[in-house]
DNA sequence: AACGATGCGGACTGACCAATCCGCTTTTGT
DNA sequence: ACAAAAGCGGATTGGTCAGTCCGCATCGTT
């Protein structure tokens, strides 16, 4: 019977922590992880002493959002599970994961850097994320739609690698990313795909974003 | 008849200038683009102010380097002209050139960098690099090997996506990227790949480095 | 050999930013 | 209502880095 003594915080402090999160994903999400605390805390309406006593260093506030934004894919990936066709799950899922990924620069910046990943709480949230992406991959594969020897953990490096096209262009060609990932998710597709590909939404139309002269 | 005055440099000059890339593709590769211009600069044995007439921005050293590396992977794709098997030289020359992109850090970062992309240098490497992919992928297209809807562009972009994958666990499985590179390299394959798998080195092995158990 | 032009090196400047510190304010329990 | 605890804000510090400056060395030319 030791005293652990969960103490609750100050109904301010809670509320300007979680003010501190949402502003710290809006701007990392617009400025890459470049952007500074005070500029974050400024943002969520504090002031950076108190971005510090709640983070006490950037990276814990990187690893904060992050650990929010796995939650969030991690959401619709279970809600995902609600989708009779295996295939179209899996699409979903991982259309939805790059949509999160492409809008969030400093997410995008963030699974690209070891020390975040090593965090406890995100690497938490990373575990619980491969659960549910396992389940859905192992339906799509018993369904024979996507190749059996891919993995859970093979996912979110794919979302990775699709939105880390998006870089150039995005004035020219806001969509162009579309394009990678119709190909790469094609090549997860089970080897003989032939009538399974009329269950995709949108198989091949998505390829033709470019200019077509 | 105005004075053009080419002027050429003193012979000291043109020779660190040189030294300060090589260093530059050194530093750069190894700690990416946060490396401090001074480090180059020592690693090339010349002092900064050197570097900083040399090139007067770091965005100018940084340009200079990737002209370089695109410069060497235009080269290889050159090489590969030669090859008479249109979906092997593809395959190498997107091997090539994501082992390059792997290697080379900074190299990677500066392709997700849109002010370096708009140096007329850069552009102009690009260009010429664009010129022997697309010749390269108009023969593999030809000979039924790769999809028709895929343009010499998407090559460059489909490369950042692949060294995308290379990100974390470097020390756990140094050559992870190569899975995804299979992966990736599938989907760009014609529809009904069948019998020309065969012609690639190695199809389905790479994709067996995961732990088995 | 000698001189002018070109290039060199590294101390220095100014800006920026993560992280700290401490006097002041708000909350909460009584 | 009051006091102690908890939290707040922003000025400040220390360190880093791109870019400048200028006295000195080296090169190339005659």
């Amino acid at each position: 019977m030791n005293a652990v003594a969960p103490r609750r915080q100050r109904a301010d402090a809670e509320r300007n922590r979680r003010a501190l999160i949402d502003a710290a994903i809006e701007v990392f999400g617009e400025r890459g992880l470049e952007a500074t605390v005070s500029e974050i805390a400024h943002r969520a309406g504090v002031g950076q002493g108190t971005a510090f006593r709640h983070f006490p260093t950037k990276e814990h506030l990187v690893a904060a959002t992050v650990r929010d934004m796995l939650d969030r894919i991690t959401a619709t990936a279970v809600e995902l599970l609600e989708e009779p066709d295996a295939l179209v799950a899996m699409r979903e899922l991982m259309h939805a994961g790059s949509t999160l990924m492409i809008n969030n620069h400093g997410f995008k910046a963030a699974t690209a850097n070891s020390p975040v990943l090593e965090d406890p709480q995100v690497h938490a949230g990373h575990e619980r994320l491969l659960e549910v992406v396992g389940e859905l991959l192992a339906r799509a594969q018993a369904a024979g739609a996507i190749r059996a020897d891919v993995t859970p953990e093979d996912i979110p490096l794919l979302l990775c690698a699709i939105s880390a096209t998006d870089i150039p262009r995005r004035e020219e060609q806001p969509a162009l990313w579309e394009r990678y990932f119709e190909i790469i998710f094609a090549g997860l597709r089970a080897e003989a795909p032939g009538d399974l590909l009329a269950t995709a939404p949108t198989p091949e139309e998505l390829l033709q974003l470019k200019k077509p002269g």
